[in-house]
RNA sequence: CGGGGUGUAGCGCAGUUGGCUAGCGCGCUUCGUUCGGGACGAAGAGGUCGUGGGUUCAAAUCCCGCCACCCCGACCA
């Protein structure tokens, strides 16, 4: 009985990372693509997990003082033209809305009404620096009127060429705050301080340690005077930006005219923020923890943190096995578990254990139960944790599972930080000769390249000779790390003095 | 948007030198046997072959257009 252990994904990571990716987010029940072009479907697992991040990172805006608002999801034309740079940024994928009704043509196909033409299109949201400003300009009158701290969660359309679920798409979910200041010093704070914000959640919540660090001009947000970023690693050693917060200094100010009158009595334009995240956090999660089983989830943004599998061999055994599970449950769910309660779902559908169990492991659960007549009787469940392989699964008296699940899900957190964090570090190196450099971008086979490379961190100059080397290498600076130490080196690329290391590495 | 690939049942695929009523596996429904486990047997349900045109006695199959998805680029959260 020699039985090969098969993973439930197909592709296996290593096999084809790509592939293994689709494949967990299907198995996981997470999104789909839509029939329209681009864009995603939600599915609930993947929506409740959302939600999740959504309510953590919304108590976190609230309790650093910022409020939530709505704008339009239409922007005139004419506002995007208002910042140069920002216009180049974003101009080449927007949607553009040109008329306000259809009509019936000869052919008995709808068509927008001639008549019906806007003067003025409207895109549909990329972002919405330019509509707030607009709004800003109103508000804003006094010094006593900042600094003024909002967030918006809304969806933006950027008509992306290349989309993948959760990393690029379409149409996406984020949130963005966009806050107003007196002074550059002020804006300078509230910017690091989302950023904290978010590199806290990362870590925290979704067990993602993330590098801070700012990104070089090349690759700063369109308009923007500083931007800072969180880069992630992921499984295939790929960085991922998962979130990122801009000083917009005075750009956005002067191009929608927010001003406001200082205690002197001085006019001066004020000083702006914004930072966002989006649902691509969801395609980080994915990444970073989930194995060729499926699905891991961090416990802490988890739509469920315990499912209970009844077990029984017919009507007989079934409602006294129903009613211990539904107990247990009640018992649990009374539990608390950091911003919340915990979260069990009591599988009562009318498939066979095996399945539903293999369901649950493919769905990233993280810890599953699986409760029939002899547990019942020994006062036991029978849990397994998806921090461990499926087939190991321990006998825990009921009640002293009770008392330590919020312990055990709280170990599982850490289990998967710890494990993203050992990936990560066991990845990253400082490099300090060209030819490693280039061994490190490079996959031993050309034609279907392994996993490899990671983050480099090496000493560099702004020069074309490094933008030729990189590109050749598909390489990407990802920031120019804020806790980096002030050091002197050479540029890895032409040797010109550098004093500080950036974070080179592949990316999504 | 450039290069390559793919579109046939919910999913994975075969069929594609044009030719009977379009097939297989998984899944689904029902029944039975099993069952601390992704089971087995039997009987069923499910498809205008991505879409629009063309060629032909005859098109899933050949030709042209379009659309979508996947991979590799360029761009980006």
């Amino acid at each position: 009985m020699n039985k090969k252990v098969e993973s439930a994904i197909k592709p296996t990571r290593t096999e084809n990372y790509a592939e293994w990716y689709q494949e967990v987010i299907k198995a996981a029940e997470l999104a789909e693509v839509s029939p329209v072009r681009g864009c995603m479907v939600i599915r609930p697992w993947g929506y409740g997990i959302w939600e999740n991040i959504q309510s953590v990172l919304d108590g976190k805006f609230k309790e650093t003082g910022h409020q939530n608002a709505y704008f339009p999801l239409f922007i005139p034309i004419s506002f995007l033209e208002k910042e140069a740079k920002h216009v180049e940024g974003f101009a080449k994928e927007c949607a553009v809305v040109t008329h306000h009704r259809l009509e019936v043509n000869a052919e008995g196909k709808l068509v927008p009404a001639p008549s019906a033409e806007l003067d003025e299109p409207l895109i549909v949201r990329p972002t919405s620096e330019t509509i707030i400003g607009e709004v800003y300009a109103k508000w804003v009158q006094s010094y006593r009127d900042l600094p003024l701290l909002i967030n918006q969660w809304a969806n933006v359309v950027r008509w992306e060429m290349r989309p993948r679920i959760f990393l690029r798409t379409a149409e996406f979910l984020w949130q963005e705050g966009h806050t107003v200041h007196a002074t550059s010093e002020e804006a300078m704070e509230e910017t690091l301080k989302m950023l904290e914000v978010y590199s806290e959640f990362s870590e925290k919540h979704l067990a993602i340690p993330v590098i801070k660090g700012e990104k070089t001009p090349k690759e700063r947000f369109p308009g923007a005077v500083h931007t800072y970023t969180i880069e992630g690693m992921m499984q295939d050693r790929k960085a991922l930006q998962m979130g990122t917060s801009h000083f917009l200094g005075q750009n956005f100010a002067k191009a929608s005219d927010i001003k406001f009158q200082d205690k002197e009595g001085k006019m001066a334009h004020a000083w702006t923020t914004s930072w966002g995240v989006s649902t691509r956090l969801i395609g980080g999660v994915i990444m970073a923890h989930s194995d060729d089983d499926g699905l891991v989830l961090p416990p802490r943004i988890a739509p469920k943190h315990v499912v209970i599998i009844p077990i029984f061999r017919d009507e007989s055994e079934k409602a006294g096995v129903i009613e211990y599970c539904d107990t247990l449950a009640a018992e649990l769910s009374a539990r608390y578990y950091h911003e919340g309660k915990v979260r069990v779902l009591v599988d009562k559908r009318d498939m066979r254990g095996g399945d539903k169990t293999w369901q649950h492991i493919k769905r990233g659960v993280p810890i599953r139960l699986e409760v029939g007549p002899r547990d019942m009787a020994a006062k036991s469940v029978f849990m397994g944790r998806r921090d461990k392989t499926p087939k190991d699964k321990v006998g825990v008296p009921r009640d002293e599972f009770v008392n330590t699940c919020v312990s055990i899900l709280d170990e599982i957190q850490a289990a998967l930080y710890q494990k993203a964090l050992t990936e990560r570090d066991s990845n990253m190196r400082r490099i300090d000769d060209l030819k490693e450099f280039e061994e490190f971008f490079t996959a031993k086979s050309a034609d279907k390249p392994e996993i490899h490379g990671g983050f480099a961190l090496c000493h560099w100059s702004d020069d074309p000779r490094l933008d030729a080397k990189l590109a050749e290498l598909k390489v990407t600076i990802r920031c120019v790390p804020l806790s980096g130490p002030e050091e002197s080196g050479k540029c890895l690329f032409t040797g010109k003095p550098s004093h500080r290391r950036a974070v080179f590495a592949k990316s999504y």
